[in-house]
DNA sequence: ATTCTGCATCTGCCATAGCAGATGGCAGCG
DNA sequence: CGCTGCCATCTGCTATGGCAGATGCAGAAT
């Protein structure tokens, strides 16, 4: 894997988890001699960060760790639901046998996890089954921004899952439904599917309004 | 404006002006000798485009433009809706007064502009209009995914906007209503709005089936 | 004729050095 | 004491050179 690659990782981590808050001023120089890198691949893992939202950088001032307090978290959800249900869309058109099966195989991980009450690893098949799907689309487009926003809310959705006990069951019946949704067939349904389970799933973890009614309190 | 940011436009342009037709391989530093300038700029400039899908790079083999044909376009006309629905939703809870009003003088603009007979300019307050959407979101991940997604299909856009007589009043109705779901401030109504403004303009210029019904002619 | 091997060459990748622009502090002037 | 202009310094940005890995071809061995 490439210097810059790794350095991304290691700054996108960094930043998710809270040990560069917001506002910390990075240089490229200081940065590089810190990883005891070169500048280069420094300023290519800031550029990728600079793309996904995560920093902001000024020509000739400097690079600053971007802001994204519960109301970006809230905002990166709902572009993430409304992006994690065109990709079930897609799916649901592009998908072969093979992608439909190793979903299917996926389902039947996280439900054997769900009963055994292994969090960890019901969270990590969550993740896969999602995976699954964006890798089945075929769109590098896709695939690259899913994974971008997956970054932003990694902790939220594993406190998500925790959340309530009922939580695990009903997302995993979420996921059958949207299986059944790209065996069939279905764009629309699998996209409508897809975009009410993040949609709920966000609503779990507390950064959206649980129903879609009208605003009371602002 | 830095090289960079010049040779990322500038080979952009070329791939969806189809001057560098899918499967052309890029080598930097030949590339950076028929620019004139040196091949950093152009390394970096390659990886934007990576990440918005246009080239595909494998370590140490080289650098070819990706190919598009009409399913991507229509994979990406699909992203393109969710992602816009989404900026609408945004833009309802997030914009100012300053940018409603920006939005309605765009709007009149496009009227005048659609009563004049004047197609380029009809289409430059099209992309404007959907530009400021995206600037009130002040979402910087947003803003970016869309300026990547409306490089794809520009040319189809503005054929689309000349098809038939009636798809330029169409389409100022539908700015219109859209405008007037942000202005009511419904995040829910203004996403549906634009998703099906997009969906259906997507289907004019004949990059998907008019209605969610099967293809019938490829 | 076919297969294997070594080398010239091309590729992306990285390190180093130096550039212009922007900032902050300090001396000098009012 | 307050203001202004200069300069050291830091920033991102670009140029140059060289690295290892991958490819294709020529020529030798079978």
């Amino acid at each position: 894997m490439s210097l810059a690659e790794r350095a991304f990782r290691r700054l996108r981590d960094a930043i998710v988890q809270g040990a560069l808050p917001a506002g910390s001023r990075i240089s490229e120089r200081s940065l590089a001699a810190s990883l005891g890198i070169s500048a280069q691949p420094v300023r290519e893992a800031l550029r990728r960060l600079e793309q996904d939202g995560m920093v902001v950088t000024l020509p000739r001032r400097g690079t600053v760790v971007a802001d994204f307090g519960p109301d970006r978290q809230a905002e990166m959800g709902r572009i993430r639901a409304a992006l994690e249900g065109a990709a079930a869309a897609l799916a649901a058109q592009r998908a072969d046998a093979a992608a439909l099966d190793a979903l299917a195989a996926q389902l039947a991980a996280m439900q054997a996890a769900t009963a055994a009450a292994a969090p960890e690893q019901v969270s990590e098949a969550n993740e896969r089954f999602h995976g699954l799907i964006h890798q089945a689309t075929g769109n590098a487009f896709l695939i690259r921004s899913l994974a971008a926003l997956r970054a932003f809310d990694h902790f939220g959705r594993v406190r998500a899952l925790n959340a309530t006990p009922q939580e695990l069951p009903r997302a995993l019946r979420e996921h059958a439904g949207i299986l059944a949704a790209l065996q069939a067939r279905d764009p629309d349904l699998a996209e409508a599917r897809m975009r009410a389970h993040v949609l709920r799933s966000l609503a779990v973890g507390g950064l959206l309004p649980p129903a879609p009614r009208r605003k009371r309190s602002a």
